[in-house]
RNA sequence: GCGGGAGUAGCUCAGCUGGAUAGAGCAACGGCCUUCUAAGCCGUAGGUCCUGGGUUCGAAUCCCAGCUCCCGUGCCA
């Protein structure tokens, strides 16, 4: 990120710089920028207070001592505040000077470039063929793209995987129950994943009450793994409908994945994970499975990490090692980040863990790995909710009833509009506010699923977003007359609304480091809000169609900047924006 | 049992890792459309930040104890 882009950097550059050259301050202070309550200023700078009691001095002389000894600047006023807060307001001119370069997204994306940029695989969505996506599977799906272009917009290079469940026990049964009822999956009907999942559950059935079904399932299983060219025309054409079914969805999603290497891909290379870990005596053999301990760990001391199960079968554990391995060795990947539910964190504790100790042990570089974890969709019974029991909302139907509940809104404020439009608004909004209403909460807490909820549109929903951006086309669509000359003649923010927006615009940067250094989307989706608002109230205050060319250079500028932040932070939320709602 | 997460306005949530008088949205109430899109703006009301201690200039945030809910804890992922 350029330097000069981040307020909080320059401030604390000329602090740094000057407490260096003060007796009593001492090589350790930092300064502590954060934004400030806008009554007081635009940046505070806290570091007096801890750095003050460290020392054994007085914060507010210390603080005295340091602004006075601040050489004077253009571009902020500085006070002393309380016990010794030093609060900067920055000048006008300075934000006009910091607002006016932004002229197109190539800029800003250039500002906000990373100095050491790195490779990334991103591990999301990852459904398992043969079932539906529900309503559980939106939130691994949208936050993972969301980082995926967020990474990517800082100047990383991003792989992008949806690692789905393909391989496993349940296929046994599910070829079992194909075979059984003489299904033809050329002719599944309608849904056909629905149909998949319905012999899944027959078979399961028929497994249970049936020692000899149970046994046949088996057969189908060790059959599959064994290469049977029937078997496997099965499976390959089960994850052809699967991924059909898939890819509707995130077509509608404006989700899309460099590689979908479900676990089968990895069903050869699990046999050189058991051989090295027990090679470099990283596993060990433990009630006839193989397990990892980390005796180092308070827990993990004890609770095992199961590598091979005792009938010699790989699992989840085996794939995602020898995944890593791939990662790591075939795309050169720096950092993997891994986007699942938080029931999950121990197995991925224990996973890198055991990556770490096997990638040194081989002497290789481990990536950096993050498991950006989320909290799980509740029923209204506050429980998960279960495939099983009470069919869940499926992810299409959902999809399907936000862009009809913004079909209603669309014709409602637009009658006459042509159907194909106004089903396009329609989509565009109502699966933006889906995202949306995911996004903007901490991925780490559970919520329980609500229409409603996940539905609004209005407050601080995507549709909001969207309707500011809308407002700005609009104002540019009639403007008569160059914007560009205009806003050269912009003169500095004046009134307490253009301030106040022209103060939002420059935290942008903030946003996106919290965001980035977080992996968590909610802090861009407050900062996109707070923006919003604020050009919501400057536009009901300050008029953009004025005589004076000077004010309506700076307020046509203030919207174009607006609306390029605002377009940037929702275009890496993965929502789109529209010219007219 | 052990480990982890959560508890903030009637409801849903923020609160930038210890800063100034705790903020939004929804719901409620009252204003604002012959003026750039009212999916909006302005205002009013609403709080023992689960409870009790502690640390200090200063705590929703940190430490201890307790209460409630959720999750994980050897062959699912």
């Amino acid at each position: 990120m350029n330097s000069d882009f981040d307020c909080t950097r320059v401030l604390e550059k000329a602090l740094l710089e000057t407490s260096a050259t003060l007796d009593g301050f001492g090589d350790d202070f930092a300064p502590q920028i954060r934004t400030a309550d806008e009554k007081f200023g635009d940046f505070q700078a806290n570091g007096v207070l801890p750095h003050a009691k460290k020392h054994r001095g007085n914060p507010r002389e210390m603080a005295t001592q340091l602004v006075d000894a601040l050489p004077s600047s253009q571009h902020w006023e500085t006070s002393i505040a309380g016990p010794g807060f030093i609060n900067f307001r920055l000048s006008s001119d300075y934000l006009l000077g910091w607002i006016a370069p932004f002229e197109d997204r190539e800029k800003l994306a250039r500002a906000v470039a990373s100095e050491n940029p790195f490779k990334a695989v991103l591990d999301y969505s990852s459904p398992n063929t043969a079932k539906q996506m529900h309503v559980g599977h939106i939130r691994s799906t949208i936050i993972g793209e969301s980082l995926a272009r967020l990474l990517a917009f800082c100047g990383h290079e991003v792989t992008r995987d949806n690692h789905l469940g393909d391989w496993g026990t349940q296929f046994g049964i599910l070829l079992y129950a194909i075979k059984r009822q003489g299904s033809s999956l050329d002719d599944l009907g309608d849904d056909p994943v629905a149909e998949l999942e319905d012999l899944y559950r027959k078979g399961n059935a028929w497994t249970k009450e049936d020692e000899g079904a149970l046994a046949e399932a088996r057969g189908e299983l060790v059959g599959l793994q064994g290469g049977d060219p029937e078997s496997m025309a099965l499976w390959e054409r089960i994850r052809e409908i699967s991924m059909e079914s898939f890819q509707a969805i995130y077509d509608l999603l404006g989700v899309r994945f460099d590689h979908a290497h479900g676990e089968s891909f990895y069903r050869d290379r699990v046999d050189q994970v058991y051989d090295s870990l027990l090679r470099h005596g990283i596993c060990e053999e433990n009630e006839g499975a193989l397990v990892v301990f980390h005796p180092e760990h308070k827990r993990f001391a004890k609770q095992p990490f199961l590598v091979r199960k005792k009938d010699g079968a790989s699992n989840y554990a085996t794939t995602d090692l020898a995944t890593l391995w791939f990662r790591s060795e075939e795309w050169a990947a720096d950092q993997v980040v891994y986007v699942t539910d938080g029931r999950q964190r121990d197995h991925f504790e224990q996973l890198f863990l055991t990556a770490g100790k096997w990638f040194a042990a081989e002497d290789k570089t481990l990536p950096e790995l993050s498991h950006v974890w989320f909290g799980t969709i509740l029923g209204e019974d506050n429980k998960a909710i279960k495939t099983r029991d009470g069919q869940p909302v499926k992810l299409a139907d959902l999809l399907a009833e936000a862009v009809r509940r913004a079909l209603v809104m669309v014709e409602e404020k637009n009658p006459g509009l042509e159907p194909a439009e106004a089903q396009r608004r329609a989509r565009i909004i109502g699966i933006g506010a889906v995202k949306y209403a995911d996004l903007s909460q901490d991925r780490t807490l559970d919520y329980v699923f609500s229409w409603d909820k996940l539905l609004a549109m209005q407050g601080n929903t995507a549709p909001y977003l969207q309707y500011a951006v809308a407002r700005i086309s609009s104002i540019f669509r009639k403007l008569e007359g160059d914007p560009s000359s205009l806003m050269e003649q912009a003169r500095p923010p004046e009134t307490e609304h253009e301030r106040s927006l022209a103060r939002k615009l420059i935290f942008f940067p903030l946003a996106i480091e919290q965001t980035l250094r977080e992996l968590k989307p909610h802090f861009l989706c407050t900062y996109l809000y707070e923006l919003a608002t604020g050009f919501s109230s400057f536009y009901n205050h300050d008029k953009v169609m004025v005589d004076d060319s000077r004010e309506q250079g700076l307020r046509l500028m203030l919207c174009a900047r607006t609306k390029l932040f605002l377009e940037t932070g929702l275009e890496i939320l993965g929502i789109e924006t529209l010219e007219e709602m």
